[in-house]
DNA sequence: TGCCAGCGCGCG
DNA sequence: AAAGCGCGCGCTGGCA
């Protein structure tokens, strides 16, 4: 029997507090419907162990799970006592299949109701006025509705959370219908994906990354262990030195209000009306306003007396800190962990996506806040250049390709040919610590920067004209055309990039659709009006994909098994595992490696890896760490 | 008060 | 005649 579930929550952070209210479930013939109680006056759940143990049992007759969004629902099912153990291996995912056969298109459950049966998607609209209404009616009575502040939810923020979504539970006959529907859509759904995916010839890949799901559960669960005291103390300083940064601008620039750096207007009115600097830059939208980022606000400084915009960019730099550290501060538990969860559907390109908090986007400046607690270590490994080196391959170009198997940085070979008077004073700068560098180096290094900048343009599918503004530095009416010097030495980059476009072109005259397969045999859907975007979606979905082969190699892994190594964190080319210290550390550390490249390796020639190993100040003396690091140098 | 669009910024 | 790519999230300011 095959079974759709679906879960009804008060929220979305089960770490703290939130839990699913009701279960739905449809195996085609009959619809489920599972409810726990919820405490209106404290949101808290309740369940009678007969309704949960009666939705296990149903559970274990079936052959097969189907979810949209497994993840999410397993979590809450295991926030109720239901193991995850039970859904492992038996589960499919109609949010992963719809990026499988579709990965450009909308993945909202509801959407996908109406695009594939034309299942009516009102029972939505109706149940957003029956809450609206009962939240109205619940404020009255002083029932707990959810809103920012609640503990329940410490990391949401009041604005961009829908929160009435929260209070279902309100409208529970409407959530009910509502719920139903769910389940009956993903079950049909299923049933459509399933075919078009084996027709396809993706059966395959989707069977291979729904193996993410539970690695990336895992992941979650684990969490990662966050510095409190330390961050606290740091918004502390920051706070101070912040007053005094807004403090001095309005000294400086004799402002008589209340100066908000956030605001469009007030920096408006400093930089020029009160400084009288002529507009420069404007947005990009529809109504261009003048842009106050900070590529405008660095030109702007280098046109005056740049005290008060210097005493800007401080402000605004440490209270982006802040409103870091008090975002991650707020989503931890109550071992002060975060609990990130990774997204396996988060982008269309295959690589993952992270949110609450998004681990992904820590600033490197704050990321010492995280760190593994007192007698573990995480081993940190990174693959180097992935995209670069997928790139090389694919041009097919034999003295990039050399490069890369020497070991030589592709970067550097451009520079040599587009900046080679500069490559003398690169490689000095290169040879010196960073106290040693003079002003000379630090302009070879920027050069060095512009290369690598350039380099991603390219790949990304920057027209010329844009890739050579970004070696250059600047805009300007006579570019030089580095982009036509590399071609002539490498030939094939263009061709590449052309050759990616023209066949999502051909797939479309086959298809009926633009699409590229990427390395691995993903199916990568391109915007028709944006073929130029197929040369990026192939490298950065082929790195996507050797990324989820890597954490499955990994997971999989005999020693990762044997040590309960775990993972805690991805960034894309990057992968932390978090481990007991243990004798057999240098083991752990080769095994993680070699699993890696391993997985890059049966997509490409090579797929070196690097890593370095984390550890908390209390091991500092611990042996083994010690004798690790000391044979890493 | 809630919602939405636009902007800006962190990471890869 | 046009465009380097992909994300998540906080804040402002206009609108209902």
């Amino acid at each position: 029997m095959i079974l759709a579930v679906d879960t009804e929550t008060t929220g979305t952070d089960f770490f703290h507090g939130c839990r699913p209210f009701m279960i739905t479930a449809c195996d085609g013939k009959s619809n489920y419907v599972f409810e726990g109680r919820v405490d209106p006056y404290t949101r808290d759940v309740t369940w009678e162990q007969d309704e949960v143990a009666e939705f296990i049992d149903l559970v274990k007759s079936a052959s097969k799970i189907i979810f949209h969004n497994a993840a999410f629902d397993i979590r809450a099912l295991a926030s109720i006592g239901i193991p995850p153990e039970l859904f492992w291996d038996k589960l499919e995912d109609t949010l992963l299949a719809s990026h499988c056969v579709c990965s450009g298109d909308t993945h909202n459950l509801k959407d996908l109701g109406v695009k594939y049966f034309n299942y009516s998607d009102v029972d939505e609209v109706f149940l957003e006025e029956q809450v609206k209404d009962a939240i109205k009616e619940a404020r009255k009575a002083g029932y707990c509705v959810a809103k920012a502040g609640h503990h329940h939810f410490p990391g949401l923020r009041k604005n961009g959370t829908m929160f009435w979504k929260m209070d279902y539970w309100l409208a529970i006959d409407a959530c009910r219908t509502y719920a139903v529907g769910d389940v009956e859509r993903t079950l049909l759904l299923w049933d459509a994906f399933k075919t078009s995916i084996m027709v396809d010839g993706l059966w395959n890949v989707y069977q291979t990354r729904k193996k993410l799901i539970r690695i990336v559960y895992n992941i979650q669960t684990n969490g990662k262990s966050f510095d409190k005291e330390k961050a606290a103390r740091l918004i502390a300083k920051f706070e101070k030195e912040m007053e005094e940064h807004r403090w001095n601008i309005k000294r400086l620039a004799k402002i008589d209000y209340r100066f908000n750096p956030n605001s469009r207007q007030h920096l408006v009115d400093l930089i020029h009306n009160r400084l009288k600097i002529p507009v420069k830059f404007q947005t990009k939208g529809k109504k261009p306003v003048p842009a106050m980022d900070q590529k405008a606000l660095k030109s702007y400084s280098e046109m005056i007396d740049a005290e008060p915009l210097v005493q800007l960019a401080l402000y605004k730099k440490k209270q982006k800190h802040i409103t870091d550290l008090t975002s991650y501060i707020n989503w931890l538990d109550e071992n002060n962990r975060t609990h990130s969860s990774l997204n396996i559907t988060g982008t269309r390109e295959t690589r993952q996506s992270s949110n609450s908090p998004n681990d992904q986007n820590s600033d490197k400046i704050l990321r010492f806040l995280f760190g593994p607690p007192p007698g573990y270590v995480w081993i940190c490994t990174d693959m180097v250049n992935i995209e670069l080196r997928i790139w090389a391959y694919s041009v097919g170009n034999v003295e990039l390709i050399k490069a890369f198997e020497a070991g030589k940085s592709v970067h550097e070979m451009i520079m040599e040919i587009i900046f080679p008077e500069q490559m003398d004073a690169y490689r000095l700068a290169k040879s010196k610590s960073k106290s040693q560098l003079n002003e000379l180096d630090q302009k070879a290094l920027k050069v060095y920067q512009r290369v690598k900048n350039g380099n991603f343009s390219r790949i990304y599918g920057a027209t010329d004209m844009k890739t050579n503004e970004t070696y250059h530095g600047s805009k300007s009416t006579s570019l030089p055309n580095y982009c036509a010097k590399i071609d002539a030495r490498f030939p094939g980059i263009k061709e590449f990039t052309d050759s990616r476009r023209k066949l999502a072109e051909e797939c479309y005259v086959r298809h009926k659709t633009y699409a590229i397969h990427t390395l691995g045999g993903y199916r990568l859907d391109v915007p028709p009006d944006e073929p130029f975007k197929a040369c990026n979606y192939f490298v950065q979905g082929a790195a996507g994909w050797i990324m989820t082969l890597a954490m499955i190699n990994w997971d999989a892994s005999p020693l990762y098994r044997k040590f309960n190594c775990q993972m805690n964190s991805q960034l894309h080319d990057g992968l932390d595992t978090e481990v007991k210290i243990v004798p057999a550390l240098p083991l752990i550390i080769e095994a993680k490696c070699r699993a890696i490249s391993e997985a890059g390796k049966s997509l490409i020639p090579t797929c070196d890896v690097t890593w370095e190993l984390l550890y908390n100040p209390a091991d500092e003396t611990n042996t083994i760490v010690q004798e690790i690091l000391q044979q890493h140098k």
